[in-house]
DNA sequence: TATGCGTCGATTGTCGACAGTTTTGGCTTG
DNA sequence: CAAGCCAAAACTGTCGACAATCGACGCATA
């Protein structure tokens, strides 16, 4: 009788992991405004409402802080982290910075199916411009952007990506409709990955550059307009 | 009577903040090699050896997972994380990413109080060069490279590189001596810093790929080298 | 002898509790 | 009426304890 000396690909359990769960819910309560840039977040209420213990929710929010998404003041608490403009050029920047080495990277390292399946997320990005459902829309964006980055085979790049993206998710939840034309949305992301598959490293940096140049502009304006609290000093 | 209505730079509070404390505890032991990769970091251990509870334990272990020095499997515990070949690449991919994106940056700000720093690090890494401290010349050796990073003017930025180089200190600790020859190490930094000077971006990017394209092989070879333990599938 | 099973010890995940601190609300005072 | 002060409530940081789970060891069996 033969023994299984290799993984056979065996679906992965799910671990129960309290903290992650938590982390997930606040995530969710972050993104989706519920929580509002600089609400205290209190471990006992957050405790109470999931019918918990403080413990897994004193490490989950260690864990959105430490992913930008939490800000904590010792002996105070944890608030949910206000991304001022000043934040939000320097994400931009991070993510031009990471952008433009996947895109270089995934040029080079592509294969048939994952430009299929680029392809396929442009052509949903075009169905979803249809419905006026501007979060499922954003969501589609993100995703194109992380298959790239995926195909660059870099993990930890990977996962600075959705570190990045994580953090923009707390404005982009607040926006709720980013772009005036949804249709727009889509077919600004076609010559990115014409240049990628062209494989010039020249025309993907400008692409890259563009593209992400324009969104930075526009979410900083944006933050900048809806910034009517200004933090004041204790 | 004037209330105060704006930061003054008065002496940031010194928290006792337990939690960080046994990070800088557990990062200390990791880095000087005391705790190996792939030892198991027990939460009573470490607690019964600081004289502490399991809590604050708990959560400076998960701040050094989220930071790539820990590894946790659940119901399992902590182990210290275990870098391979592979991910050597891949920290020296993101490396190379970042600093890339740094030297320009900090090219463009550049003042000429940060130049006059940097030089005055160089200077420090050529004495550093002559007494036979391999530990201490590596370490002046980050932080000039992070002091480019500063520069650079984006402090997520910098955040992403001390996290890198907080990494890649688990394998420089257990090299031990990486440079054969120390003073070559100071002088390999001098193009860097004149193409910065210079502001010529080709010219930085071209220099900040070969210089850390270099330590990307050394480094690599070495850890390719010392890589007796094979993980074996269970 | 090698393989599979059951039990035991050790460790993790979670909980409730306590002490110290911050915040809040009301009260006094100018 | 505004500003400062005081007490109570709420919250955080830390602790010790208990149940569930994992790994190791020994034993039965082919």
């Amino acid at each position: 009788m033969r023994v299984m000396s290799q993984p056979v690909g065996l679906p992965e359990v799910v671990e129960s992991d309290l903290v992650r769960q938590v982390a997930r819910s606040l995530t969710a309560a972050i993104v989706q405004g519920r929580l509002a840039p600089g609400a205290k977040v209190s471990e006992a209420a957050v405790a109470r409402e999931l019918g918990i213990s403080r413990a897994p929710v004193r490490e989950a929010a260690r864990l959105l802080e430490n992913q930008g998404l939490l800000r904590s003041s010792p002996r105070r608490g944890f608030f949910v982290r206000e991304l001022s403009a000043a934040d939000v050029d320097e994400l931009y920047d991070l993510r031009i910075c990471v952008e433009r080495h996947a895109a270089v990277a995934a040029s080079r390292r592509l294969t048939p199916e994952t430009r299929a399946a680029l392809r396929r997320q442009l052509d949903l990005m075009d169905a979803l411009a249809r419905e006026d459902d501007p979060a499922t829309s954003v969501e589609a964006d993100y995703q194109f952007h992380r298959m790239i980055c995926e195909a660059a085979g870099n993990g930890r790049l990977l996962r600075l990506f959705d570190g990045l993206a994580s953090e923009l998710r707390i404005v982009i939840g607040l926006i709720g409709r980013l772009y005036d034309d949804p249709m727009k949305l889509a077919r600004a992301h076609v010559p990115l990955l014409e240049a990628i598959e062209a494989g010039r490293p020249d025309a993907i940096l400008a692409e890259v550059d563009h593209h992400l140049g324009v969104a930075r502009r526009e979410v900083g304006l944006l933050v900048q307009s809806l910034s009517p609290a200004k933090p004041d000093v204790s």
